[in-house]
RNA sequence: GUGCCUUUAGCUCAAUCGGCAGAGCGCCGGACUGUGGAUCCGGAGGUCACGGGUUCGAGCCCCGUAAGGCACCCCA
C-alpha cells in the first residue's frame, strides 16, 4: 500500500499546526469578546439539506451514498448548517442567536495555491436581527479578526445584493437571470470596463443599459456621496431605494463600532456567488500573494426559511484559514514556532528518576516540559534534539549536579549556562523565557 | 470541469546530440567517553512520479495516468 493523501487535501505536521492553532486562538478570542458563542455540527449531512443554496456551485459538493442508502453529503460551508441547527433547535436558543464555528469544509475544486478541497472556515453570525447594526458587527468582527493576524493591508468591500438586482432590472433584464449581470459586473477587476461592456450586451443588455449600469458600478469616492447619486439614478427601480436605505445606515453604523474608515469601502461591483445572500454582501481580499479573497459573508434572511418555512434574518462572515496562513507566511506576520515545549531535561541512565522528578515539578508549575526518553544518548546528542526541536531551555540533571543539590539551566539560544539550586528552577525557568517575550 | 507548465536523493537543483545518475544542503558515523549549532574526514541514501511505447541503448523522444503549480470557472 503506497501512502498518499488525496488530491487537495493534507496533512498538518506539528509547525504547521502550530501557526495554525494560534490563529485560530486569535480569531477565537476576537469572536468570543464580542458575545459568539461556540457551535459544531456533523461534517456529514443529508444531502438535501445541502443543496439547492449553492447555486452553480453545488457542482463543486462532495456527495455519495452511504452503507444504508441514504444520499449524503460533506458540508460546503458553515453558514448551511448553521441554518439548520436554528430550525432544529429554535427553542434550545434565544435570539439574536450569535454564534462562531471553527471547522473544516470540502469542496471538488481544482487545487491551487491557497485553494484546497479540504479547508477550515472561520465563521461568525447573527441569526434573529434584521437590523444594519448585526451586518456592521460582523464587518467589525472580520476587520478585527484580521487584525488581530496582523493583516491590515486586507480592506473589506461592501456592496448590496438587492442593489444588483435593481442594476440588472434597469438593464432590462429580469431577477430570474440577474445572476449572470452580476458575475458581469463582478469581473470589473479583471476584465476592465470594455470586458464587462461586451460581457453585459453578450447577455443581451441593450448597449445605452449597458453603459449607464458600467457607469455607476465604476463610480468610486465617499459612500455616502456614492449612495445619494445612485438613489437619484435607480429612482423607481424596484429595491432600490431599500438597499440604498440599508447601506446609508450600515455605513452610517461603521464608524460608531470603531473599526477604521481605510478598514471597508463601498464597491458597487462586488457580486459573490452564493445563491442565499439576500442584503449586504462583504470580501476581503488581498493584493499579495494572489490568492484573492480571505474572508467573506452577507446576509442571507431566507435562508433558514427554506427549512423553517418562516423566515428568520441572519448575518455574519467567513474567514479562510489557508489563504490567511498564506498571506501570514508570506510577510511573516507571526512568529515561526516549531516546537510547543519550553524546557527539556537532560538526563543520565543513573539520574533517570530525580530529571523525572525535575520535569514533574517543572510541569506542576505550568511549563511545558520535554523529557529524554533516551538517556542513554549522550549529552550532546540531547542537547542536539533540543536545540533541532527549537526548545528554548535545557535543565541537565546530572550525578555531579544533582549531589550538590543543583541542577545546570542552559539557555540553548544564548548559549549562557549556570549552575543553580534546584529549588531556584522554576523562577529561573520563568525568567528566561519571560525575557524572550 | 477546461487549457498550459512542472515532476531526478529527505530538500533545492544539475546531467551536452538518446550512451555508466551527480552536486550543495540535510541525515548518519567519527575527530570530541558530561554540553547542540562551527570546521574537517567518512558513510548511507535513487523504481529518474507511475504505467506503456519507440530504440542496440531512454532521466532525455512518443502515449496514458497521478500529483503540484499557473490561467479560466468559481471561491475562503
Amino acid at each position: 500500500m503506497k501512502p498518499q493523501v488525496l488530491k487537495g487535501f493534507r496533512d498538518y505536521l506539528p509547525r504547521q499546526m502550530i501557526l495554525r492553532q494560534r490563529i485560530i486562538a486569535l480569531f477565537r478570542g476576537v469572536f468570543e469578546r464580542h458575545g459568539y458563542e461556540p457551535l459544531d455540527t456533523p461534517v456529514l449531512e443529508h444531502l438535501e439539506v445541502l443543496t439547492g443554496k449553492a447555486g452553480e456551485n453545488e457542482r463543486l459538493m462532495y456527495h455519495f451514498e452511504d452503507q444504508g442508502g441514504r444520499a449524503v453529503g460533506l458540508r460546503y460551508d458553515l453558514t448551511v448548517p448553521l441554518s439548520r441547527v436554528v430550525a432544529m433547535h429554535q427553542n434550545d436558543l434565544v435570539l439574536p442567536f450569535k454564534r462562531y464555528q471553527i471547522a473544516p469544509v470540502w469542496r471538488a475544486e481544482k487545487p491551487q495555491r491557497g485553494r484546497f478541497r479540504e479547508f477550515w472556515q472561520c465563521d461568525a453570525d447573527i441569526v434573529g436581527s434584521p437590523s444594519m447594526l448585526a451586518d456592521a458587527e460582523a464587518i467589525t468582527v472580520m476587520a478585527e479578526a484580521l487584525a488581530a493576524v496582523g493583516l491590515p493591508q486586507a480592506t473589506i468591500r461592501i456592496n448590496h445584493r438587492k442593489l444588483l438586482t435593481a442594476l440588472a432590472l434597469l438593464s432590462g433584464v429580469d431577477a430570474a437571470r440577474a445572476g449572470g449581470v452580476y458575475r458581469a459586473i463582478d469581473r470589473l477587476d479583471k476584465v476592465g470596463p470594455d470586458g464587462v461592456d461586451r460581457e453585459l450586451i453578450g447577455l443581451g443588455v441593450p448597449a445605452g443599459a449597458a453603459k449607464r449600469i458600467l457607469d455607476l458600478v465604476t463610480r468610486t469616492g465617499a459612500a455616502d456621496t456614492l449612495l445619494s447619486g445612485l438613489r437619484e439614478q435607480l429612482a423607481g427601480v424596484p429595491g432600490a431605494a431599500e438597499a440604498i436605505g440599508e447601506l446609508e445606515q450600515l455605513f452610517a453604523y461603521l464608524p460608531q463600532f470603531g473599526i477604521p474608515a481605510s478598514a471597508y469601502v463601498l464597491d458597487l461591483a462586488l457580486a459573490r456567488g452564493l445563491d442565499y445572500y439576500t442584503g449586504p454582501v462583504f470580501e476581503a481580499s488581498v493584493e499579495q500573494p494572489k490568492i484573492g479573497s480571505v474572508g467573506g459573508a452577507g446576509r442571507y434572511d431566507d435562508l433558514i426559511g427554506t427549512f423553517l418555512g418562516r423566515g428568520v434574518p441572519a448575518t455574519g462572515m467567513s474567514l479562510g484559514i489557508e489563504r490567511i496562513i498564506e498571506v501570514v507566511e508570506e510577510f511573516g506576520l507571526l512568529p515561526v514556532q516549531s516546537t510547543v515545549t519550553e524546557v527539556f531535561v537532560v538526563a543520565f541512565p543513573e539520574t533517570m528518576a530525580a530529571a523525572a522528578g525535575i520535569a514533574r515539578d517543572l510541569r506542576a508549575a505550568g511549563r511545558r516540559v520535554d523529557l529524554s526518553l533516551l538517556p542513554s544518548r549522550g549529552v550532546g546528542d540531547q542537547l542536539k534534539y533540543a536545540g533541532r526541536k527549537g526548545i528554548p531551555l535545557a535543565v541537565i540533571a546530572g550525578a555531579t549536579e544533582l549531589d550538590a543539590g543543583t541542577v545546570a539551566l542552559k539557555d540553548l539560544r544564548s548559549n549562557e549556562q549556570r549552575t543553580l539550586a534546584l529549588i531556584e528552577l522554576p523562577g529561573a525557568v520563568e525568567r528566561l523565557l519571560h525575557l524572550e517575550q
